[in-house]
RNA sequence: GCGCCCGUAGCUCAGCAGGAUAGAGCAUCGGUUUCCUAAACCGAAGGCCAGAGGUUCGAGUCCUCUCGGGCGUACCA
């Protein structure tokens, strides 16, 4: 079924172009900007008449006697400078009603796209070293969103979980677990905990800290010369034994300590930098390791250079490590995903550790096309039109003086393989809007190199930041990157405190799962109702009132109507038979040919979303499709109804619930509830 | 410095290709419950769309400049 607006499109373009012998002519239709003028406007003849050099009304006149809408619209009508005003039959709108009704497929009268196409959505790309905190939901919603949306209209959706798992922050971790080892040799409090507010507390005073490092650098170099003491080698006294019994039993809380232990590392490797401290380290050199000292704030990147070298047996802890920590994160991230309700699995996960053995294929092939070059010792690219702060040319740089491999570079080879592998048409990243530079050149720099044929589309969808009461990014009052987990689990209690509140008597399973869907759900839809280009204040007061334009308040617009259902079947109305039973509608009051209006638009909606990727363009069809709804409800009797209404009010609360929950759980992924 | 994004009601935000009198919600004030969930509905008030020029029959929307904010700008992701 065609969109309304596309319908009048066509015809009055049609006319248009019959009255001016030209082709091509956007009608350009509207929903009125005043109900006065009726349902939909044309804009168009104006533009049209504007280029011909004519009077607009007198154009309209012409377009208006060579249109044919009866079957649509009431006569149209000429207004102000040469809109065309059009108001739908009420004949129209109850055959689109009953054709949505009767449709098997039960797609709302949304159609499928003539031409699917292959897109590739790359999205929520957590880094495994550290837990989901705040600044993962949004690129991970938003992306569950745009895949949920085109994969209604008939695409084929493959979902890309780009996570960093090849990366300093790996080599981090996995030092911080030899922490975690030597910790676990002291007992009582592991000291990285301790120290990790011991650093953050004296961040300010110098000597303090310079005492403080001191120390921490000599426990280490003891810790590390007893780890090694007993046999020459890898860690075999203590790390390797401990690392084994962490893999065959990882401790439930396994994955909160890894991101502590992060922080620990990160913490000192800021706190010691520039102090010249060293530490011991090994390295092989023909499989035979060589033992110095490193400066402490780069051991990480040092283990790092290990792990990337992962497929020497010699590495071996290192890959244990990072294997360990890949699942144990992993883990983690299913579970928020499941909590989040966001369609993405273990199957949809690439990494960047995927692409490791391409990296240097990648630079190898710029390079000997000329298209990379040598510059400060760093093999970079040039895109065009890119300048630095000089003015200079500014390079994306895929392989750094020191050898190693960056995200440019595992993006390019990524971006390969979603070109060949995936057959994508088109490519879809969900990041924030800072990284808008590095993808524009990212971009540019797969193009030089033909990586990327001209027809394949590739599109940054950027998002603003989530920010807290204070205006700034939301963190904690300490600092630290606000944990999914407890933000997601803060709402749920919150929505459970309203839930006991509104409806105490409901049964205690039943108000969990209705506290579970309106917390997630008011998370979720306060992120998607907002512009995703622009910033957003986080509340929780706000997204969990049941006013205004919630989650809580479209749940209950739909918890209403099928309160109504129940109230039917007491009454002994068989819905299911009076709606299918129903051949003719009888609308007459306002709200009905309201709401009957709204409901034919969803598709409008769905299009605008998909256009531009904008979720909120759906939030704010579903709200004022409740708003219409509610209206209603309040001056429209159903259940109540005579005989020559109740069909028609049945059907158009059945037509709203299908649309509220199409919207709300089908392309948002938001539960909608029975009850409240 | 340069580039990108933004500045709309007291607050939080919409405004989709330039179109008719700029819209919601919160907060404020006032009304509605013998009737399907009042977690609702109806109404009032609230604005020189940051400012100044320009293009146009018509500008919140396009162009130029100014002011104010955010982000980015060679080896982090």
């Amino acid at each position: 079924m065609k969109t309304v607006i596309d319908i009048l499109e066509e015809r009055i373009s049609a006319a248009m172009a019959a009255v001016t012998g030209q082709s091509g002519c956007a009608a350009i239709i509207k929903p009125a900007t005043d109900p006065k003028f009726g349902d939909y406007q044309a804009n168009g003849v104006m533009a049209l008449a504007k280029k011909a050099k004519t009077n607009p009304r007198k154009l309209a006149e012409e377009v208006v006697k060579n249109l044919d809408v009866d079957d649509i619209c009431e006569p149209p009508e000429i207004a102000g400078p040469g809109f065309i005003n059009l108001r739908l039959k009420t004949d129209f709108l109850a055959d689109k009603l009953l054709e949505i009704n009767s449709d098997p497929e039960n797609r709302l009268g949304i159609e499928k796209v003539a031409q699917p196409k292959n897109v590739v959505v790359d999205f929520s790309g957590p880094n495994i070293a550290k837990q989901m905190h705040v600044g993962h939901l949004r690129s991970t919603i938003i992306g569950d969103c745009i895949c949920r949306t085109l994969e209604f209209l008939g695409h084929k959706v493959i979902r890309q979980n780009h996570i960093g798992d090849w990366g300093t922050s790996l080599g981090k971790v996995i030092l911080g677990l030899w922490h975690m080892c030597m910790a676990s040799k002291y007992g009582g409090p592991p000291y990285y905990k301790t120290e990790l507010s011991e650093l953050q507390a004296c961040a300010g005073d110098k000597d303090r800290l310079k005492e403080l490092c001191q120390r921490i650098r000599d426990r280490h170099e003891k810790d590390w010369q007893d780890d090694f003491a007993a046999v020459k080698g890898d860690a075999n006294e203590l790390f390797r034994p401990f690392l084994e019994k962490l893999v065959r039993t990882p401790p439930p809380d396994l994955c909160e300590e890894i991101t502590t232990l992060y922080q620990y590392v990160n913490q000192i490797e800021t706190s010691v930098a520039g102090m010249g401290l060293t530490v011991s380290t090994r390295k092989k050199d023909d499989h035979v390791f060589q033992y110095f000292q490193i400066e402490y704030e780069f051991l990480s990147r040092h283990i790092t250079t290990m792990l990337q070298d992962i497929d020497d047996p010699d590495n071996k802890q290192e890959k244990d490590a990072w294997e360990l920590i890949k699942k144990i994160s992993l883990e983690h991230c299913n579970e928020i995903y499941k909590i989040l309700n966001v369609a993405l699995s273990m199957k949809d996960v690439r990494g960047e550790s995927e692409y490791r053995d391409e990296l240097a294929g990648v630079v190898e092939e710029l390079l000997k096309r000329k298209i990379a070059e040598e510059s400060d010792g760093a093999i970079c690219v040039f895109p065009d039109g890119f300048k630095n702060k000089e003015g200079q040319p500014l390079p994306l740089i895929v392989q750094k003086s020191d050898g190693a491999f960056l995200y440019a570079t595992t993006d390019l080879a990524a971006i390969r393989y979603r070109v060949d592998k995936l057959k994508a048409d088109t490519i879809i990243y969900v990041t924030d809007a800072r990284q808008k530079l590095h993808f524009e050149m990212v971009f540019a720099a797969a193009r030089m190199a033909g990586w990327v044929p001209e027809n394949i589309e590739l599109v940054h969808v950027t998002f603003g930041s989530v920010l807290g009461e204070n205006g700034q990014p939301l963190k904690t009052r300490s600092g630290e990157n606000v944990k999914l987990k407890e933000l997601l689990d803060e709402a749920i209690e919150r929505a459970k405190t309203v839930v006991e509140e509104k409806n105490p008597d409901l049964p205690a399973e039943r108000k969990t799962e209705i506290a579970r869907a309106v917390g997630i759900g008011a998370v979720k839809y306060a992120d998607y109702s907002n512009n995703r280009t622009s910033d957003y204040t986080f509340s929780f007061d706000k997204m969990l009132a049941m006013d205004g334009n919630t989650a809580p308040y479209m749940q209950y617009a739909y918890a209403r109507i099928k309160s109504i259902e129940r109230k039917a079947q007491s009454r002994d109305v068989d819905i299911e038979t009076e709606l299918a039973g129903v051949k003719s509608l009888n609308l007459t009051e306002p709200a009905e040919l309201d709401l009957a209006k709204y409901l034919l638009r969803y598709g409008e909606a769905i299009e605008a979303a998909a256009a531009d990727y904008r979720p909120n363009y759906l939030t704010s069809y579903l709200y004022e499709l409740a708003q219409k709804f509610s209206a209603f409800y309040t001056n429209c009797p159903v259940l109540d109804a005579g005989p020559n209404k109740r069909p028609t009010r049945l059907l158009l609360c059945d037509l709203t619930a299908k649309t509220i929950k199409n919207g709300l759980s089908k392309l948002l992924g938001i539960e909608v509830v029975e009850q409240m």
